[in-house]
DNA sequence: TCAAAAATTGAAATCGCTTTGAATATGGCT
DNA sequence: AGCCATATTCAAAGCGATTTCAATTTTTGA
């Protein structure tokens, strides 16, 4: 079912078929009627590959994964809320994975040759990324689901993750803790940079001195987490508090603190950052998590937006959100035992 | 950059440059050399639309979504199993998220009628699966990640469920369990079925009766499955086994069994499964856990290539592969406790 | 009623590639 | 040298849509 055989069928030419179904305004409202009616009923949709052709758009926005050891379960939260949105715009989403970092940037530069996607999505930036500074070379608009410094402008979403962690620490010193252990992202990451960054201002507030020792940088994952939080709990004096990046970590800290023969909310506390994963609920935790909370769901649904935004000519300087993180009080954190 | 540029700067027609570039034979070698030199120095790669116009092919194979209640952790896996090998061909995978079962069907219409990809992928699937049957009739190949009931051949991929289930009761029954609990997936999916199967297989085979109230069907999250662990082990006389459908249930299972003041490995035992996921490893729990395992990402990878079979021709009747599901045990399954 | 303006439709060019069928070079043999 | 087979190359026709520009019909107003 081409376009052709739909005007055949309907004895009009293709121009005006096409400029029914494309919504233009030089066409009687009776044959647009009649032609919509014709293309619902015989189930004509364009080929994707010829539209794109003639119009230029690829019709389609691009991610490109490092494996899957950095993003798991992140990943897919995420693309579920921006698909929802593009759907609607019958927008692709093309995803391509890659192993190395080498890879990574030949991706880009494959996607970007072939043009096979109007615009990309960059997620977990370094402070210095490559990856963003290759896409403004190659000149391919693109939302950064994060920050980095770069001279040039950049379209992001962001969540304040120094503000987050900022209260957390404060509010775990307030209820008298002081050894405060940090487990954090991969080390140069803009997020876990600034995580550190509200970690350390919160300690500098309170005159509290950093230990390198309890901080901790990884991947989220539950396994890395209790390994570190394992040993971390063998220190003297000991932490009081946990503040894990993610509630991969806090599942594995939780582990570390139970098998230590310690309890969580009372020998130890812990605040966790909750993405809002559905299946991994704060509230259906025993104890219940305390957390530092920001949908990452929501955040895909939003960049989705801002991606259709640019690719509709909003300039690039205009296009920064930072969205604030909650800090939601549960059992998991209490105040600091009494030695 | 396009082919017409490229063959002008060699001095050369488009026919030509393209087939030294598609490796046709009729084309001199020297020839071959100096526009394979030139494409990668100017940096030339295909316009994707123009050639998936051209050829007819549309470089993608797709995938539809629904939301990330039943895919979450595991998508990611498979997905870079997938995306590895696709990568190596210049396939796209396309993505497609919905909310609904409605909008489900519509998405694999849409992606037809568009031509948008060339094959697809389904996902777990039901006993009968409409979504297979709507690919079937709408004439476009896929291969099926599990299995189905259907009259028409299909291709499939799926993992020894109702082995596993079988071998991991039966190895609890030889340490004495009983009341074996197993944690199952949503009721009506194939793969739910074949593991009720395996479990009721064991049992009967022991002559062990089957009680309803120890098998539970649900998502695999963390959290439905300690609500669902937490209920069965308040029954006397309590399970003394647990059967998890995943690690995330696991996870769940575990957390409800240190809450009702029991141990794992000792007071109660439990086998999950375990798609191997990175960041949750069986060997790093505390206590390691029994599991019966298949990694999903492996999965991914071999289905890549199946698919790729399918579309150089390969007869659906004959793309059909039973994984092995292995049993490995660990420190979480020990023998039934005596009372 | 009729010319001019407005509304509607269509023919053909275009997007960037592949591929068919024809044209030109090259080489081998007698 | 001359002829035929073989090796190379090219011009042009698609692929299935959009879009420009021209043609036709309908409406409007004096």
């Amino acid at each position: 079912m081409r376009l052709k055989d739909l005007a055949e069928h309907l004895g009009l030419s293709q121009t005006t078929v096409s400029r029914a179904l494309n919504g233009y305004p030089e066409v009687k409202e009776a044959t647009r009627l009649r032609v919509a009616e014709a293309a619902s009923e015989m189930g004509y949709r364009p080929n994707a590959s010829a539209l794109r052709l003639a119009t230029g758009r690829a019709g389609a926005v691009g991610m490109v994964l490092r494996g899957a050891d950095e993003l798991g379960p992140h990943m897919s939260e995420f693309l579920s809320g921006l698909g929802g949105r593009m759907a609607t715009q019958d927008i692709d989403i093309v995803v391509t994975t890659v192993a190395s970092q080498q890879e990574e940037l030949a991706a880009y530069r494959r996607l970007a040759a072939s043009q096979r996607v109007d615009a990309m999505i960059l997620h977990s930036p370094t402070l210095n990324d490559e990856r963003a500074e290759l896409l403004m070379d190659l000149n391919i608009p693109f939302v950064l689901h994060g920050r980095t410094n770069s001279t040039r402008a950049v379209a992001w979403l962001d969540i304040d993750n120094t503000g987050g962690l900022e209260r957390a620490t404060s509010h775990l010193l307030d209820l008298g803790h002081r050894r405060i252990a940090l487990l954090n992202g991969v080390k140069g990451r803009t997020f876990a940079e600034h995580r550190e960054l509200g970690y350390m201002a919160a300690l500098s507030a309170r005159g509290v001195s950093f230990d390198p020792a309890l901080v901790g940088n990884s991947a989220f994952t539950d396994e890395v987490a209790f390994r570190m939080a394992q040993s971390m709990l063998e220190l003297r004096p000991r932490p009081t508090a946990f503040l894990a990046g993610s509630m991969m970590t806090a599942l594995g800290v939780f582990r570390a603190i139970r098998q230590a023969g310690l309890e969580l909310g009372t020998d130890v506390s812990m605040i966790a950052h909750d993405d809002v994963f559905p299946y991994l609920n704060a509230d259906n935790m025993y104890p219940t998590m305390s957390t530092t909370r920001s949908s990452i769901r929501q955040a895909g649904a939003r960049i989705a937006e801002l991606l259709l935004q640019l690719l509709g000519g909003k300039p690039v300087s205009e296009i920064h959100e930072l969205w604030p993180v909650e800090l939601v009080l549960r059992e998991s954190s209490g105040p600091a035992p009494l030695f």
